[in-house]
DNA sequence: TCTGGGGTCCTAGGACCC
DNA sequence: TCTGGGGTCCTAGGACCC
């Protein structure tokens, strides 16, 4: 039986979510931008076409897009995220085995048997998330997940159809010697360019140098990809982990020098923060806090954050807000122009163990209970539903997100404004 | 005027222990 | 008097990913 890995990817995922919606969209160009209507971040076919770089600041290519009358939304993160589960969704009916690596891919690992076809089985699955969800996908096949990631990359190309197989010796010889370093997964820019100050110009060169030398030379992980290129699995299927970290953090839309204003962002950010952590199940060790200028600016600079320690894991969203909230007090300097705030909850370990503090006081189970009704109401009714009363403000405020050219929440709408208690 | 947000893993070096 | 050296844990920083 030999094993293989599949890489299902959504192409121009977040376009294509918005096509899904508003069908007036396909074979049109279309942009979505970051947070804030910063940074261009996904692209239609027929914007690539035009010439429109990833992650390009959208001030800078606004003209050049009127012009070419491109199409540009906001990005809307409630719509996408749904339509990720329901891609994610439709995969495992099809395989167990299966990794969602991020929000538009995921890897399977399929146990082919003598007899059967590996392309009549992902022409299967190309086929039934187009129908499922209306969301178009690449697929790429291979003995190891990154020359998988190469033949995904292949099957985007025009006359692939959307599927590559690059299982066999006979083809990955055929193949490598056409695929640049830098564009191998886990070879960045910077990595790159160490290799060909070696000699070492594509996926083939990089696949027949000595792991040995390159583990000297660029360490482990680059060694790693040696030995996956020549087909050695090194880099299995991840069972899905609860994070050891999340963090919640935006630039605002306004420069904001205002105490308490930062104050209610990082409130809201803590609140989200806490409500995903307490999703996976986990508590906090500590909390990370950060203030930050913009570093685009001439003017002042002010970068801080600071760590604070829990004396128990917790993952109650009151005493975190209050950490939260005193360590802006201690970090925030008069004076200022900041532009970004944010919060990393670090150090998650699952709620299910009990670990006692100094004092012995571990009954986590009234604060349990408590979350527990407050984030099925706001699953429920809506995020921002029932929420911490610091949480002021009704609707637009002078520092959330710009979101000029936002689409519908199609999936996600709830009829009820947020409620404050 | 405007420049995203959220993660992971690895390594080197220091502290500490025996 | 002799002042070694290996193991482990932690942390900061660097690199990568989407």
């Amino acid at each position: 039986m030999n094993t293989l890995f599949i890489l299902v990817d959504c192409n121009n995922f977040y376009v294509s979510c918005e096509r899904v919606f508003n069908p007036s969209l396909i074979n049109k160009p279309v942009v979505v931008l970051s947070n804030n209507d910063g940074c261009i971040i996904a692209r239609s076919n027929e914007a690539k076409l035009l010439n429109i770089p990833m992650g390009a600041p959208f001030h800078i290519y606004k003209d050049f897009i009127n012009a070419h009358k491109v199409k540009v939304y906001s990005s809307n993160y409630p719509l996408y995220g749904d339509m990720s589960n329901r891609v994610m969704n439709s995969l495992s009916e099809f395989n167990s085995d299966l990794e969602v690596y991020s929000i538009d891919e995921a890897f399977l690992k399929y146990k082919q048997k003598k007899e059967s076809s590996i392309e009549c089985y992902i022409l299967k699955i190309k086929e039934s998330i187009i129908k499922w969800t209306g969301i178009p996908v690449s697929i790429g096949v291979g003995p190891t997940k990154t020359l998988a990631k190469i033949a995904n990359v292949l099957a985007k190309k025009n006359n692939h159809h959307g599927i590559f197989d690059l299982s066999s010796k006979i083809k990955q010889d055929e193949i490598l010697k056409d695929v640049n370093v830098e564009n191998i997964w886990g070879i960045s820019k910077r990595w790159g360019s160490k290799l060909r100050m070696i000699g070492i110009g594509n996926a083939q060169q990089l696949r027949d140098s000595s792991p040995r030398r390159i583990r000297q030379y660029l360490g482990v992980v680059v060694e790693r990809i040696v030995y996956e290129l020549r087909g050695v699995v090194c880099l299995d299927i991840n069972e899905i982990l609860p994070k050891k970290n999340i963090m919640c953090s935006r630039s605002f839309s306004n420069l904001i020098s205002d105490k308490n204003i930062l104050k209610q962002s990082i409130m809201e950010y803590t609140i989200r923060a806490c409500e995903k952590m307490r999703n996976q199940n986990t508590r906090a060790q500590s909390i990370y806090i950060f203030l930050q200028t913009n570093k685009f600016n001439k003017g002042r600079q002010h970068n801080e954050g600071i760590m604070v320690g829990l004396n128990i894991p917790c993952s109650d969203t009151g005493p975190i807000i209050k950490l939260a909230s005193s360590a802006i007090d201690r970090i925030y300097k008069p004076g200022y122009l900041y532009q970004k705030a944010g919060i990393m909850l670090l150090d998650l370990i699952s709620a299910n163990i009990n670990q006692h503090d100094f004092f012995g006081n571990t009954n986590h189970s009234l604060s349990d209970n408590r979350m527990k009704v407050v984030d099925s109401l706001n699953k429920k009714f809506g995020p921002g539903t029932i929420s911490n009363g610091i949480l002021k403000y009704k609707g637009k405020n002078e520092w959330s997100s710009k979101k000029y050219y936002l689409s519908n929440r199609y999936t996600t709408q709830w009829d009820e404004l947020p409620h404050v208690i």
